[in-house]
RNA sequence: GCCGGUGUGGCGGAAUGGUAUACGCGCCUGUCUCAAAAACAGGUCCUGCAAGGGUUGAGGGUUCGAAUCUCUCCACCGGCACCA
């Protein structure tokens, strides 16, 4: 027997934390022989404080790494902050503190928060990514790509603050299209900046086959995202200032080709100009003028009712040889395609909507199968549906399915058109004219033009003291220290690049860095890459299933092709976590005042009832509601096993056997199964459930004679263990009170055995016609005959058997019997 | 509009072809207490005195048996959205 104690969570807690950071208990090495288990979970933004979601996101995250780590495995679970973006930029304008400042005092209290979980991280491993031990090689990873023809400059069109003279992000535009600080219009402006050549990775980002366990939500999200279409270019011709000139488009039902009645360019088409007659240029231009003013979002929220001018010009079908005429709309974006379409108003829903509107002709070249001919003026939509070729000159007649394969071979044959497969997928714009972030290590010389600069002179380094204009401009461009330089070529006068890259840069390799983060002079070591990498189980929002997995594996993809990774996908398994919710079962912010931060909540339980309550919520992939008055239920929970162990815990190690202890003993190998296979499969609140109902059990027998026995004894041991990934801490002292020396969390897994999971006997329901009645206890391993005995001997079940003739009984061992009778 | 998901007691949820409502919250009763809290014990889907009957968003189908498979519809949530 112990000495009777009350749990005191305050207490415990940091004893322990401290002694397992004393003792570098979680300290992943890279020389153990045990089998590696890289366990990874999306780094925080430092925002200042850690909050529910981070509990909720974490709790079952280190639940699952502990599991692995008393499975055998060397778990490296490490923890960083993804420390550059606008918010620090913001509060720098508002408060007039450094950026650096104000993000190093949130990581640091953040870092305390984090301590305070009891979680296994890896502090010797953590990344910051605004130090410049680590943008030093976000800078490197860019001249790689640039090296290697993945990293270009062009003109790209950024939202732009007339008023404020600078580039806004999506965020900082509102919804009406005003910049969020001086509500002046923004505009959509042309202006130099990097791109990274993600779009020639789009097949490859297509295939999944090396990863092994991904959300099948999250692979299609981004394969629509990606947008691979198949379809033909074909080249359309005109006669513009006598010269013979081509302009391509792109089709997907190159079967439609002789239902073109017209034809449109996207209002930024460099043909806008050329083919436009004068006497339309005043109206085209308005309307040129007008479409380009409207940003992205404009565009996006505007009605579907289409707009478009004639031009005046006309181009000729290179397949059936017909002039058509040239509009210009903002239905077609200069971004995908070429730019331009053929306008097919019968078998295409917004060709359709655009001919109604402006008076063109429809025309009927696709035919199902059994239908008749009708007047296209008399459809109320168009007819998208593949079909036999009608209308079509030599084409008539051509079925369905040989349709479009047929005109891509006419016109590859006559040269006017391919097959082709186009993208949705744009280059990555990684440009932020924004001070917070790592600077793109470039320089403008007047006499070599843009120069990389050499490796060995990184990092760039970011100025840390900087004047901020108030118009939220990046204060680089006035940083005559950091602008002017010398042409790393001739040793010239030479001008910075001012932009810094966007923070999906940074994240997109940290996962790489874990591996070896200390290393002064390369990313990584490629030894240790090695030894860690792939990351085994990543754990994240689904808010980051498109662009942050997107890009962290183009990166992959793109560093192993240039020889530095020796594998192509970052992320074997990846489980996102649901989103925990206000009481009132609403997003938690701060206008809706439902808001809930869990450090009051740990001061008064604990970290361990609050873990374990995130874990209890619901299912992980869920989310749910916070509810604080089901904190309660743990909070009972952790201290009746907390007694239970106070009160029953001894040292009788005699194995003396009776009915009541091979009871128990089954118990703790059912449990031992229920909670392995529940932690596997990420189902931590049915574990939890498990655990209580052991516990429960117990309780019920404390008083009893078994709770003297060895069985009993064992069961709170393993109880305690299987418990020890929920609450660490919990479990970590009372190992220790009941005589066990070294750490709880450094013991191996219990281990059941199949054979004693089973009872030896249960509940036979027995049913007649499918309805339950009658339940009887009975043996284990009872015959099929001997239950068939039991069920038709059985008085109750007579009784609804009556007068009616007995077809069939079907026996499902260990389960129930079900009688199937029929009238007569 | 397209794609994906979800729907079970007063509440969070369990059960993925075999006992619907495990586990927990809340509520009710009791023990203890001068009293309250805590703790502990018992009860708690609907209907019915009972035997029984009914119940997993609605309706149909498959099956000896359906919350689970299937079809139609409804509601809510998430993603994409003029992608030619």
């Amino acid at each position: 027997m112990i000495t009777r104690t009350k749990y005191n969570p305050k207490e415990i807690e940091s004893k322990w934390q401290a002694q397992w950071e004393a003792d570098q208990q979680y300290h992943a090495s890279d020389d153990s022989p045990k089998p590696k288990f890289y366990h990874l979970v999306m780094f925080p933004y430092p925002s200042g404080d850690l909050h529910m979601g981070h509990w909720y996101n974490y709790s079952p995250f280190d639940t699952y790494g502990r599991f692995k780590r008393m499975q055998g495995n060397n778990v490296m679970q490490p923890i960083g902050f993804d420390a550059f973006g606008l918010p620090a930029e913001n509060a720098a304008i508002k408060r007039g503190i450094q950026a650096r400042t104000w993000t190093l005092a949130n990581s640091e209290n953040m870092r305390k928060q984090l301590r305070s979980m009891g979680a296994q991280w890896d502090w010797s491993r953590e990344v910051v990514t605004c130090q410049s031990d680590y943008y030093r090689w976000t800078q490197w990873l860019f001249l790689q790509f640039y090296k290697h023809g993945l990293a270009y400059r062009t003109k790209a069109p950024a939202n732009w603050c007339t008023n404020c003279n600078t580039t806004l992000a999506n965020e900082q535009v509102l919804a009406d299209g005003t910049c969020e600080r001086c509500g002046s219009i923004v505009i959509r402006k042309e202006i130099d900046q990097w791109l990274l050549k993600i779009s020639s990775y789009a097949e490859r980002l297509l295939d999944f086959s090396s990863v092994i366990d991904w959300p099948e939500k999250t692979m299609v999200m981004q394969r629509n995202w990606i947008g691979r279409s198949k379809g033909a270019e074909i080249r359309f011709t005109a006669e513009i200032g006598g010269k013979h000139e081509e302009i391509p488009v792109f089709t997907t039902r190159p079967d439609t080709i002789y239902g073109v009645t017209f034809f449109v360019l996207a209002p930024e088409h460099p043909w806008v100009e050329k083919i436009t007659i004068p006497e339309q240029k005043t109206a085209v231009d308005a309307y040129v003028k007008q479409a380009l003013r409207m940003t992205e979002i404009e565009r996006m929220s505007a009605e579907k009712e289409k707009t478009g001018i004639f031009t005046g010009g006309y181009v000729t079908n290179p397949v059936s040889g017909e002039k058509v005429p040239v509009w210009i709309s903002d239905y077609v974006l200069m971004s995908y395609g070429s730019g331009a379409i053929m306008g097919v108003p019968a078998h295409d829903q917004r060709d359709f909507a655009f001919a109604r509107k402006f008076g063109i002709p429809i025309r009927e070249v696709i035919r199902p199968e059994d239908e008749q001919p009708s007047d296209p003026e008399t459809w109320t939509q168009a007819k998208e549906a593949l079909g036999v070729m009608v209308n079509s000159g030599p084409f008539d007649g051509t079925p369905a399915d040989r349709a479009i394969a047929e005109v891509i071979q006419y016109v590859e044959g006559k040269g006017i058109g391919k097959l082709m497969v186009n993208y949705r997928l744009r280059d990555w714009l990684i440009s932020r004219q924004r001070y917070w972030g790592a600077p793109i290590p470039i320089v403008y010389c007047p006499e070599h033009g843009t120069v990389p600069v050499p490796e060995d002179q990184l990092p760039v380094w970011l100025p840390e003291n900087v004047q901020f204009k108030s118009t939220g401009e990046s204060p680089l461009r006035y940083e005559p220290d950091f602008l002017n330089t010398t042409c790393p070529i001739c040793g010239g006068p030479a001008t910075r690049e001012a932009d810094t890259m966007d923070t999906f840069i940074d994240s997109s390799w940290y996962f790489l860095r874990y591996a070896d983060p200390h290393n002064s002079e390369a990313a990584w070591n490629p030894e240790k890459l090695k030894k860690w990498l792939p990351v085994d189980q990543y754990v994240g929002g689904v808010e980051h299933a498109i662009l942050h997995l997107l890009y962290s594996r183009f990166f992959v993809k793109a560093l192993h092709d240039m020889g530095h990774l020796d594998f192509d996908e970052p992320f074997l398994r990846l489980f996102h976590q649901g989103m925990v919710l206000g009481s009132d079962g609403q997003k938690m912010s701060k206008s809706r005042g439902n808001v809930e931060a869990p450090d009051k909540y740990i001061s008064k339980y604990g970290a361990d009832t609050v873990r374990c309550y995130m874990m209890f919520i619901g299912p992980f992939d869920a989310g749910g509601s916070f509810k604080a008055e089901n904190l309660e239920g743990i909070w009972r929970f952790l201290n009746r096993f907390w007694s239970l162990v106070n009160e029953t815990w001894t040292d009788n190690k005699r194995d003396v056997e009776t009915r009541e202890s091979k009871a128990i003993e089954r118990l703790r190998h059912k449990t031992i199964k229920r909670i392995t296979e529940d932690l596997s499969n990420f189902h931590f609140n049915t574990a939890l459930a498990a655990l209580m109902e052991c516990n429960n059990a117990l309780i019920k027998q404390q008083n009893d004679a078994v709770a003297q026995s060895a069985a009993y004894r064992r069961t709170l041991e393993t109880m305690m263990q299987l418990l020890a990934p929920f609450a660490p801490h919990i479990t970590e002292e009372l190992w220790q009170q009941t005589g066990h020396t070294g750490s709880i969390h450094n013991t191996d897994w219990p281990a059941y055995d199949q054979a004693l999971t089973q009872d030896e006997a249960f509940t036979l329901v027995i049913q007649v016609n499918g309805k339950v009645r009658e339940r009887i206890e009975v043996p284990a391993d009872i015959s099929e005959q001997e239950v068939r005995e039991l069920v038709l001997n059985n008085p109750r079940v007579a009784t609804f058997i009556g007068e009616t003739t007995i077809q069939n009984i079907i026996y499902i061992p260990g389960r129930l019997a079900n009688v199937v009778v029929r009238k007569g």
